[in-house]
DNA sequence: AGCAGCATCAGCCAAAAGGCTGAGGTCGGC
DNA sequence: GCCGACCTCAGCCTTTTGGCTGATGCTGCT
């Protein structure tokens, strides 16, 4: 059996340290660079051609995981990406996969998890931990109340502060546009004020 | 020199494996024990009895790292406690003083932090990350962004998503006086909207 | 008594957000 | 080729928010 060749995404020096040691017990898994930022990451992938890329999504400043993994993809030089982060949220969830990614583990992941999303991700097989699973299921069982991956994105900088203004310029598009895309997902997320879908996506969606 | 006992505090196994293998590398540090939630945690100080305890704060169901500080120190049994978090929200930091941490440091701290408070922690000297300690000088040097108790109150309804009928109707003020409480709130957090206001009250002062 | 901080309210105006209708463009599936 | 989903934009109107100024009453401290 071939060596897996893992590259690892973080900005926690901590994370990476872990992740790496807990592969390293794995025979067949071998981590081969470690990036702090989106950018590094691409870089790194050019330099190391890794099999698997394990990807946070929030590294701090600059470019973001999701960012990175559509960029990766574009480049189209054959890893798996997984995400490997904090939160379920299902924003993230959704702009995830829609960028790419083939997995979406959580960092309370066990091993053994840790361990068959890698195994699984070259053999074109998704992982996902058990609440981001349950998460998608849900969602499919009404239809209707999905973001669609820009609406999803534009909720994300919502939770930030942006005005209409700022999420304009942020995303390229018109006033006009982002408010048409927020009176979608109110209507969605079953609210009436940017304050109480701020408020819900917060709580429910696990963003920050 | 006698070696340094540790124990690690934290739900992601990740974290608790990269922090066992950087501290690892370092003579004079062992890591004796690990918890994955607040009442492991304080069972195995029992049980082990180590120099220096590094918590999490937030630890999934159950107990939180503030709690768990609190009743360590109310137990007295001599651990130094480092708070090993995330996120540097002002009322985490000063609720972790308050209960009795020694130092607090942010999981994209270097090697050498970790080590040096680690060493610095048995003899009773605090360390904590640099952007840490600014928010507390920032905080000490200007107390007029302290919110009064009553613009607390709303800036937590104002998480809620509340409109400002809402916030006079639930409070039995007239929406004139939420105005000004508003108005006081935004110029305290330096933000110029009710949504700027959401977004840093729940990442900064930890609300949610 | 006087003063400072807090909480309460009013009125006026400008800016932002939200509701509505309609509409053009792209892309993938049937 | 048609249809549906998605993203994009415009105009119009109402409601909500925010900025400003000023004012009252209470409380605790000096």
């Amino acid at each position: 059996m071939k060596t897996i060749t893992v590259l690892l995404a973080d900005d926690h020096l901590v994370v990476r340290s872990g992740l790496k040691a807990l592969l390293g017990t794995q025979p067949g898994i071998e981590v081969v660079a470690e990036a702090a930022s989106g950018e590094e990451a691409l870089a790194l992938v050019e330099q190391h051609g890794p099999a698997v890329v394990m990807m946070d999504l929030a590294m701090g400043a600059g470019m973001d995981g999701i960012e990175a993994i559509r960029q990766l993809r574009q480049r189209n030089s054959g890893q798996a990406i997984l995400v490997f982060t904090t939160y379920d949220s299902d924003a993230d969830i959704v702009r995830a996969v829609d960028a790419g990614a083939m997995g979406y583990l959580l960092k309370d992941a066990s091993p053994e998890e840790i361990f068959a999303a890698v195994r699984g991700a070259v053999h074109g097989k998704s992982v996902m931990s058990a609440p981001v699973a349950s998460r998608l299921f849900q969602q499919l069982r009404n239809p209707d109340a999905i973001l669609t991956p820009r609406e999803a994105e534009l909720l994300s900088l919502l939770t930030e502060g942006l005005s209409n203004r700022e999420l304009g310029q942020r995303l390229f598009i018109s006033e006009a546009t982002v408010k048409t895309h927020l009176a979608h997902i109110y209507a969605k997320l079953g609210v009436e004020s940017r304050s109480a879908a701020i408020a819900t996506a917060i709580r429910r969606e696990g963003m920050r």
